[in-house]
RNA sequence: GGACGUUUAGCUCAGUUGGUUAGAGCGUUCGAUUCACAUUCGAAAGGUCGCAGGUUCGAAUCCUGCAACGUCCACCA
């Protein structure tokens, strides 16, 4: 054991957190294959971390992602499982393909991507993904999370692509996965598709014209994009439509700002016949739900925008190659000139742009790869214990049934009804991106034939040059990590065999992250999982909500307001950022942050390590001392009085709870639980009553040792030094304490202290506030005091309670005394003389005033035979001992 | 337009299947201070639990309606 006293007053984070991280690494307790004899043989537990984007560095969203898991990891690892911790890391396509992009234009490059060419470039996007990669690891174990580095896995390296390809080989050919030409939401900016996640809109004011296409058309429509109307090759109204019933069906020939459009009139149930005109202008070249029109009234399509928002040749000789912007004013100006224009008028707009870049997104017909969400396919292998192999379904049935069935658990639950929601409006999913950061997707070209496969098939064979949606790849993490395809095969009952550590740890045991990617990433894990396993990836999906600043905004470089997890950590330390980002915050809900509070936290750090250092304190000066092997009443054993039964009984029932709780993904209450035990009853009550009530130290070290081990997972760092500081070594891989109270039998109810508890409060309260110096104990008892030994006891309390109130002189109570006044006693002071009676009598008759209805409302709850007969026992039972006390009460102050 | 949340003390938020005088931290005010810790200790003040109904012996909690705020989805052409 070190010197305490030469241990510093305040706790230094920074001086130990270094090693003893590295003493955690080196004995090998992340590698789950390392741990301790009886974790290898636990039940397994399995965690993949969210891997982060390699786009820079970490934000405080990741940092309560490790904070958590880490604190999942830790319990279960002193629980004794067998736990494993997947860490890697996203490649992240256009996040990070844009991020290199803007580095190189910044440097003075005008196009990167043509300067440099595929190869050169990607050669400069993965160097900066590693110098990304190298900065999360070291911030991953800055903020003390125990996962194991050596077992690193990249969403873009061999084995993941290995996966990849084989999945898109198998939806292939299960017509889950289709080349199409349909409309997509087109990027210009960055020049490739987007899935539908990727589209955000943005409220903006636009001109809504209403027209005619010419001056013979007979059906007036409006649209705030008249650009797009080259293509129109329809117009729509609803069936039941008497205005426009007479034209379905007849074809127009318009002609439309010096273009001949075709336009055929048709009737659908989509069209809307109070909005506008009640006419539709189809576009379906340009906006999905025309496209759909399209399809379903054999229109075809004309393309007049191209993938640099310009107009194409479709569009006339007057209008090819201006921008969207341009053609629109100047359809705009022609309309009014040939008295086309009806009317022109302010809207707001949800204008659709790209998540990335911000650039507004167009719809426009592309040749693409999709995923088939509604398509009936034959089930390779039996899944969700629903469908057996060769059964039909579709994805999305397999998604549902996913969670409907429990399989996979949503905390909060009400992110199950968001999820169902989402896949009922969920759409096909366009895979295919025309970026070069990312899996290329493998398919080969020669002529009119195709190729599935990763290896170049030979010669006039060409791949295909587009990569894949990164969340095609990054939902496949919980098995593609796990030794999926090689570790999985399919038996002749059609039931998944898992060999290795896919056999091991899948279903995983819980997936963590963020409630914003609930659609993106965990949706889409389950849709993969579901396909490629006939199994969920994750039995819980515990969702946390986002940390905003003080005034409630979101967290974000442009605003300034961000708090980095780097430069907090040196500053309090990373326990305190850990309890900040924890503390405070329910599953779901989002959550305010600050560094006022990562302060408060450092002060509680600060508050566990005194304590430490003062029972170590006590310990070193009385070494000698039994351990605690109390059997109250027994023979031999060790008395323990008031202080101590009740110390340990809350101890055991704090303990009960944490665990409970932890078990229940309630980390905030189970950290306020163990604070107030910490701070309030033991630094506040226990110690202070153990400065005078000497020989408790082997009381006092079980304590510690107990909340050493229930803070360690919140508070990995502290812990472990002030464990290494008792003698003790690896806290890491200690075990959990049990619920059951070292103390056997014996301890009986401590609530006597609570008496006492409450008599000491009094008397600071009456120092405090009248000055007064209570001049002696008198009637000293405790309720059932008919031992001595409880009698010894309350000498013992009542000296502490002379020391805490400096009491001028003391009375104790005579030997035997308590025994000769047999039955219920009361503890009290006597302050006769010195209150101010003025005062004394104010505060009573306040008091009086409170108590008063009190009592009357419940008398007459307790006399009314409706409530009696209908509240459960305990309820009324209750209620009769706090009357009786308030009428004591009462009767004492009057 | 649709869905999902939130509304509790000055501020940030708990409140576990409805249980009886509603909790914590911070802040405020007052007081303490050699004795583990000023990154400390004690005490006080502060709430008709958003509003209106309903169910119940009993409602912050369940139901209905309303309001404000927030998020997501759809995209109105």
């Amino acid at each position: 054991m070190q010197e305490i006293d030469k241990l510093p007053k305040a706790y230094d984070p920074s001086s130990v957190e270094e090693g003893i991280f590295k003493a955690w690494e080196d004995n090998g307790y992340f590698d789950p294959d390392k741990l301790p004899e009886r974790n290898l043989k636990g039940e397994p537990y399995c965690i993949v971390f969210p891997p982060p984007n390699r786009t820079g560095n970490m934000h405080l969203g990741h940092a309560k992602t490790v904070a958590i898991e880490d604190i999942l990891i830790r319990f279960h690892r002193m629980l004794g499982r067998k736990t494993y911790w997947v860490p890697g890391t996203d490649h992240a396509a256009i996040s990070t393909q844009v991020k290199v992009e803007q580095i190189l234009i910044k440097q003075g490059m005008k196009h990167p991507r043509v300067e440099l060419g595929r190869e050169k470039f990607l050669e400069k996007v993965r160097e900066f993904a590693q110098g990304s990669r190298d900065n999360i690891v070291s911030q991953c174990k800055a903020m003390g999370g125990s996962m194991d580095w050596k077992r690193e896995k990249y969403t873009l390296d061999t084995e993941r692509n290995k996966a990849v390809n084989t999945v898109f080989k198998l939806m292939y050919e299960d017509g889950l996965i289709e080349r199409g030409n349909r409309v997509v939401n087109w990027d210009p900016q960055f020049k490739t598709t987007l899935s539908d996640d990727e589209v955000l809109y943005k409220e903006v004011e636009a001109t809504f014209i209403t027209f005619t296409y010419d001056k013979d058309f007979p059906i007036a429509i409006s649209t705030t994009r008249p650009e797009t109307k080259f293509g129109d090759t329809a117009v729509a109204v609803h069936p039941d439509d008497e205005r426009y019933r007479q034209y379905v069906g007849k074809t127009y020939t318009a002609n439309f700002c010096g273009k001949e459009i075709k336009i055929k009139v048709i009737a659908d149930h989509e069209v809307d016949p109070e909005f506008g005109t009640g006419a539709l202008g189809v576009t379906p070249a340009h906006s999905m739900i025309d496209f759909e029109m399209a399809l379903r009234h054999d229109l075809p399509l004309v393309q007049v925008i191209d993938q640099d928002a310009h107009m194409t040749v479709e569009a006339g000789a007057d209008f090819a190659g201006l921008t969207t912007v341009e053609a629109r004013e100047k359809i705009e100006k022609l309309l009014t000139e040939n008295g086309c224009l009806i009317k022109s008028e302010k809207i707001k707009q949800n204008l659709p742009i790209a998540e990335r870049g911000g650039a507004p997104v167009e719809s426009i017909p592309m040749l693409q790869w999709w995923v088939r969400v509604n398509k009936k396919f034959k089930l390779r292998q039996n899944t969700l214990g629903k469908w057996k192999k060769g059964e039909e379904a579709t994805l999305k049935e397999l998604m549902r049934h996913a969670v409907d069935s429990g399989q996979t658990r949503m905390l909060p639950d009400n992110f199950e009804k968001i999820y169902f929601h989402w896949i009922d409006n969920l759409r096909d999913w366009c895979i295919s991106r025309q970026i070069w950061f990312g899996h290329q997707v493998p398919v080969w070209y020669k002529g009119e034939d195709m190729k599935i496969g990763n290896d170049f098939p030979g010669e006039g064979w060409e791949r295909d040059p587009d990569t894949l949606d990164t969340w095609f790849s990054s939902g496949m993490w919980t098995f593609s990590t796990l030794g999926w395809p090689d570790a999985a095969s399919i038996d002749a009952a059609g039931n998944v065999v898992k060999s290795g550590e896919l056999g091991e740890y899948h279903p995983t045991s819980v997936l963590e992250t963020g409630r914003d990617i609930i659609f993106m990433w965990v949706a889409r894990m389950i849709l993969m999982t579901t396909y490629a396993l006939g199994e969920v990836p994750f039995k819980d999906t515990y969702l946390h909500g986002l940390i905003l600043d003080e005034q409630g905004r979101k967290m974000s470089k442009s605003l300034g307001n961000s708090i980095e997890p780097l430069e907090m950590i040196p500053k309090y330390g990373t326990d305190a950022v850990r309890l900040s980002l924890v503390m405070g915050s329910s599953p779901g809900m989002d959550q305010k942050l600050s560094e006022e509070k990562i302060k408060d936290f450092r002060n509680f750090t600060n508050k566990l390590w005194n304590i430490s250092r003062f029972i170590l304190m006590q310990i070193e000066n009385n070494p000698t001392q039994p351990p605690l092997t109390v059997r109250g009443g027994e023979e031999g054993s060790q008395s323990l009085t008031l202080a101590d039964r009740w110390i340990l009984e809350r101890l055991a029932e704090v303990q009960g709870r944490v665990t409970k709780l932890i078990q229940d993904y309630q980390f905030s209450q189970a950290g306020e639980l163990l604070r107030d035990f910490t701070w309030s009853d033991l630094a506040d009550w226990y110690l202070e009553i153990a400065k005078v009530e000497k020989g408790k130290e082997a009381i006092l070290r079980h304590v510690l040792e107990t909340i050493i081990k229930l803070w360690h997972p919140f508070m990995p760092f502290v812990t472990e030094y002030i464990w290494g500081l008792m003698g003790n070594k690896d806290l890491i891989v200690a075990e959990w304490p049990s619920a059951v109270i070292p103390v056997e039998a014996g301890i009986q109810s401590a609530s006597e202290f609570e008496t006492v508890r409450t008599l000491i409060t009094d008397v600071r309260r009456l120092r405090a506030e009248q000055g007064v110096e209570p001049a002696k104990f008198v009637d000293v008892c405790l309720v059932g005091a008919d031992d001595h030994s409880l009698v010894r006891e309350s000498e013992m309390i009542i000296k502490q309670l002379a020391r805490l109130s400096d009491l001028k002189s003391v009375e104790t109570v005579p030997e035997g005394w308590a025994t000769a006044v047999s039955g219920t006693m009361t503890l009290g002071i006597d302050v006769a003389g010195t209150v101010d009676k003025e005062k004394e009598k104010a505060k009573a008759e306040k008091e009086i005033a409170e108590l008063k209805p009190y009592i009357e409302s419940t008398r007459a709850k307790l006399a009314n035979q409706d409530f009696i007969s209908k509240a459960p026992e305990k309820v009324v039972q209750s209620m009769k001992d706090k009357l009786a006390e308030a009428e004591a009460k009462l009767k004492a102050l009057e």
